[in-house]
DNA sequence: CTGAAAGCGCTTACAG
DNA sequence: CTGAAAGCGCTTACAG
């Protein structure tokens, strides 16, 4: 097997503890051995077992962070984020994709929790049955999904959705259609009540569709179903769904902008590349990410009984080409 | 703190060896302890300590997988091919992205290393001189960089490259461009090489750029040297950068098919959904992902001095709207 | 079927 | 500054 501490010290004819001291806290060992000692363990080819190390000191530098889908590009720059600040911090950042699989979620944070300072969940999609269980593997911080107890950080839609909608009516539209994202989602559930309380609020009336997964093929599949509803402007849960419907609405030779407004949630990179650009309500996720890592952090040293933090962050709308005024 | 196996050996009165059995290896215990057990240390809340039981059982089941950035739309392809193939054999996946720092790509391999059972590096970027270092993190296999003596699966460049030129020329196209990967990528190399020759076969003429960052920035500011070259057809080193020359290309009013024949490498799931769609290179990186999962699980028990294996891919030209014959 | 003991590879008070 | 000892929380031959 592996050359062990206990190697290094017969080698060096020292004790387990000074090589221990001597590699992972120098300041505690006399120079001249501890510098033998750190030659001696190169030499040797000596690799410290981290897991052995976990056990016993009781701590990874590790932050765990679990997505629903690595593909969806609206995770990305959350990840960047929580990789640049758990970085910035010390610790390394150890990614799960449940795959859309909202009943792996308990399982992996369970596989991840013992291997990880701090587990960040984002957009939680676990059944509520099991959210109170996944929420005691703290310490824990939800991203976009809120339960009493535990700490999250929240992106709040409606001012951006506010800002769509009367965007919309501007431009003169008076039938707005809604894209329902994930049927249990519950940032879906959030966007709907904003969407629903926007279009209220401006007098425009409201048309939902779906639901429809996160993903090109759905908005496909969308683009259809909306054309043939003879909406003149529709918001679709996400960047995913609102670039493949624009896609196929392309092909059909329908052209999006003067035919048609769509308006994308997420702004993601892709917004600013599809053709027309996407008007799209920016979402703070880099944002959310950074503050989820300050947040799981702080909560690995706080006592048990603080308060979890509660975070909030706003969304706002970005008007790109996708969104003209209504047709004739 | 937590609840232990030792609490929940006294709460039943057994020793911690049933316990621990009757938790993890039920057959060897009496069916009705065992019941007790379990619904005693489910009352307690009992959750075991992950981390201590894969130090004693030196199996973690779990995969570990490194990959450069999991932004680049080239890598999800290959997670989820990994994911689906580990989860099939019983493994969780954790995922390391290394953004796009070479220098980091051993750190994070150490991190990971005792917490899984065999680490897949995707495309590393290890320069040459911790090369080695990164392959002695046995069992582990490279996708896409070959090292004697480590096992890896590739993919094989030539084939697609060489229908891609044969697509331009067959088109009439006489003057090839090849936007350059990042400098040290081993990709670029292999794809470079490919290019060159297939350039050579075909008496085509071949004018390089770059090299560029794998990113659609560069494609945007790679777009105006090509125009200004005069090239009528250029292949880029990826996608991100094919998509994001064509995006600045549509916005300069140059059409992209018509005056310009633009091809990308991956085929990945944008190309089909960009304006035109792209053509592109296929390259398999489900099918790698897949096979590095049977590969490392497999090295994991096999004997030390067994050769490592080394697996072969190709590649294949998908045609789309961005190649048109020369114009004029 | 169950238990006592040793051990996985480290770290860390506690002495000296 | 160094060492002996206990311990982190489990698992697993070895006895019985």
């Amino acid at each position: 097997m592996s050359v062990t501490l206990a190697d290094v010290a017969k080698a060096t004819g020292l004790s387990a503890s000074t090589v221990s001291r001597a590699l992972s806290d120098p300041d505690k060992v006399n120079p001249s051995t501890r510098e033998r000692v750190r030659k001696i363990a190169r030499d040797m080819g000596y690799v410290p077992n981290l897991l052995a190390r976990s056990l016993t000191a009781g701590r990874n530098d590790i932050v765990g962070l679990i997505v629903p889908d690595i593909a969806n590009p609206f995770f990305p720059p959350i990840i960047k984020a929580v990789q640049a600040r758990a970085t910035s911090k010390g610790k390394t950042v150890l990614i799960a994709d449940v795959d859309e699989h909202p009943a792996d979620e308990l399982h992996r944070a369970r596989v991840m929790r013992k291997r990880v300072d701090g587990l960040i969940v984002v957009s939680p999609r676990t059944p509520d049955d099991q959210l109170a269980a996944l929420a005691e593997l703290r310490p824990i911080v939800f991203v976009n999904r809120e339960l009493p107890g535990t700490a999250s950080v929240i992106i709040e839609n409606s001012d951006g959705m506010r800002e769509a909608v009367e965007h919309l009516t501007a431009l003169g539209h008076r039938r707005i259609g809604y894209l329902n994202g994930p049927r249990r989602s519950w940032s879906n559930i959030q966007r709907q009540n904003a969407v629903r309380q926007a279009c209220a609020d401006q007098g425009a009336e409201l048309v939902e569709f779906g639901p429809f997964e996160p993903q090109i093929q759905a908005g496909v599949r969308a683009a259809d179903l909306v054309h043939a509803s003879g909406m003149t402007a529709v918001i679709a849960y996400d960047d995913m769904i609102a670039l493949g419907l624009m896609a196929r609405l392309n092909e059909r030779g329908i052209r999006v902008g003067p035919d048609i407004s769509v308006i994308g949630i997420d702004d993601s990179p892709m917004s600013g590349m599809a053709y027309p650009t996407l008007t799209s309500i920016h979402v703070p996720g880099a944002e959310a990410g950074a503050a989820a890592v300050d947040i799981v952090l702080d909560l690995a040293d706080a006592p048990d009984d603080a308060p979890p933090p509660v975070r909030q962050l706003e969304t706002r709308l970005i008007v790109r080409g996708s969104t003209s005024p209504v047709p004739g």
